[in-house]
DNA sequence: CGAGATACATACTGGTCGGTATGTTCCTGT
DNA sequence: ACAGGAACATACCGACCAGTATGTATCTCG
């Protein structure tokens, strides 16, 4: 097998064994199993389990960010509220059941571990910094084109937005049921119309 | 010491380092040292560190919840909106620090163990069902004495009430910071007061 | 062609975990 | 007074865990 490519295998496992246990209880030896390599291979690439996660956070986690939310908003149509909801549809569609039992890997990981770790913390922090910013520029590029209303305070309409997003996604992981989520999403919708001038 | 103090001791100690570490990396030897009591008692009063887990949702977390929303929420002022702009303010001026860094202790539990313990996912969505069914409750009456716009459907709002509730105390808690979910909570003080006539 | 480095595989270790078996004290009902 | 159960305490168990030490095959470079 091809070094960068047993990485990318450990990564790829270590991500979905961590998206449906979470981090502490996440097992090595399943994550093994699932790759189809051994302990010797992990501890070649990786220095522990701790750094298999960051790695898991900082290149897994990080690019479903970039190209559901972060591309397509980088766009200048001019348009962020159509674009936004684009965005949520489109995240909303490609959702099955068992990913809405599993919720929102970023944030699984981030309420789990930002109270007990500083590196999971940071990394978790930049992400959600991320995603608030190039909301926040796509709403204020908006209102200088005049299709975002004015008395709208980019930064804080951001982060009510990713706010709704994560608790949307919240609610529905413990429904186990999507219909939540699409309830739950039409008041996001609903309230991102109401920023239209 | 008398029983039901050793039981209540316990379960205390148990609610707060599930609370710090979740329910799965909790660990009942930690718990028993914060409780000062040994295995012994704990086997006694529980069959196992599920139902500990169980009994903890069932009487201290539901008890949270019940004076910090149900109760408050079962007066009928007939002002709903009011009524829960109150409990917001309340809940979030008993919140210092740490329990910021530490997050909602119900969605805390219901987002680690709603998809692997489906005895956790039934009580906590008995919980949330509460939740939503209280303040879908209180819109209805509301719009009945003409407080809230008749446009308003109670249980889809009531769900994206608890939604973004959640969603700050999420971000709040990741960011580590209480200056997020009072900028957080004031975007859902907005939302509420577009529900009114 | 050899030497070191890369890329793993295998076997093992110490520690922690939830759970149990057994012992002891005290209290209560008869 | 004494029998039985409630209310614990202590000691121990097997399972699993992250991590490590060591071995080995292949590949690269001089």
């Amino acid at each position: 097998m091809r070094p960068d490519t047993t990485r990318q295998v450990l990564l790829n496992a270590a991500f979905h064994e961590i998206h449906r246990k979470g981090f502490q209880s996440a097992s090595l030896t399943a994550i093994l199993d699932n790759a189809g390599v051994t302990k010797g291979a992990l501890y070649h690439y990786f220095g522990s389990k701790r750094e298999l996660g960051y790695a898991v956070l900082e290149e897994v986690v990080s690019d479903h960010l970039r190209t559901l939310w972060l591309e397509p908003l980088a766009e200048a149509t001019g348009d962020p509220v159509s674009q936004l909801k684009g965005c949520l549809i489109k995240a909303g569609e490609q959702l099955n059941e068992k990913d809405i039992r599993l919720g929102c890997p970023l944030n699984n990981l981030a309420q789990e571990m930002s109270p007990i770790d500083q590196g999971f913390r940071e990394r978790t922090d930049v992400m959600y910094k991320l995603w608030l910013q190039t909301i926040s520029s796509a709403l204020q590029n908006g209102q200088q084109l005049g299709k975002v209303r004015k008395e709208v305070d980019p930064g804080e309409t951001a982060l009510f937005i990713v706010a709704t997003l994560e608790g949307c996604m919240s609610m529905a992981k413990n429904a186990q049921d999507k219909a939540v989520l699409l309830q739950c999403g039409k008041g996001v919708l609903n309230y991102l119309d109401s920023l239209r001038t």
